[in-house]
DNA sequence: TTCTTTGCAAATTGTTTGCATGCTC
DNA sequence: GAGCATGCAAACAATTTGCAAAGAA
């Protein structure tokens, strides 16, 4: 589930339809380098390309079966805004630091939540999505 | 900090005043018994007493300033809907899940956090919310 | 009396929906 | 050609703001 015609062919498979703008606010989401909020993918396809078709209701319902597909996450810890990120199985997980000073995110990996990941499902029979965890904070600049 | 004259005490001490609305306010969230959103403490105090002087407004400024004192604190993962909870220093740290499904939360203890926060803290700098921390996930009612 | 807080109503912001038209399969 | 997808504009919901009046110190 890397490249456009694997997300081509599996919207093809589950009935749907591949349009030039689920591809552009695919490669919006992809290559713009992390996340990124409704309204910044509207505008960043509508920058490259400002003839291109595109508007806000269609960024959210793309984002939205793109999700029930499990290609794209939606963040939490953004309060008021969704964020949005490209699911890519390949890379390895990492996670989201949130601040709530400057609202700057920083990633990293904590392979630790893995364990705890197991410890959840063990006990409560919950299945948690470790992946799209953020957690919230103050930055270093922001603690002052 | 866990009983209304703390509070009052706080408040005074940074120049703010102690109002009806405010005491109502995090009474109803103290004892409301876990999380409550800006509307269902708006409903809750309003059903208490309906001679009570509340509005929407005085509920979202109040929990600010509240959540600036560090008295309140604002749960993630609850899209569209902030949700808000007494920061009681004393109470064991719990964490919430929040199925993606019902919308539904559980509560657990998860000590393996403390290590991770610290790690956070050492590895970047961040110093993070672990205490706000939500999981999004699917309970297994909803995992079918 | 001074300065904060409140209520009301209006304004914002983020997101969703209805419907006629366009485009993919 | 059939049916999903899109654009537009209007509808919505949650939250914020301006301003005059009320309340706490």
């Amino acid at each position: 589930m890397s490249c456009e015609s694997d997300v081509e062919q599996a919207l093809r498979e589950s009935g749907r339809r591949f349009t030039m703008q689920r591809s552009k606010i695919l490669t919006a989401l992809r290559h713009g380098g992390g996340h990124r909020t409704a309204d910044e993918i509207f505008e960043q396809v509508r920058e490259e390309d400002p003839h291109a078709g595109i508007s806000r209701s269609t960024v959210y319902r793309a984002l939205d079966t793109l999700k029930q597909m499990r290609l794209v996450s939606e963040l939490d810890s953004h309060p008021g805004t969704a964020t949005f990120e490209w699911t890519d199985r390949e890379a390895p997980r990492h996670h989201h630091l949130v601040c709530r000073g400057c609202g700057g995110t920083v990633e990293l990996e904590l392979p630790a939540l893995a364990a705890i990941e197991s410890e959840i499902e063990r006990t409560t029979g919950f299945d948690p999505d470790i992946r799209h965890l953020g957690i919230t904070g103050l930055c270093e600049q922001c603690r002052d």
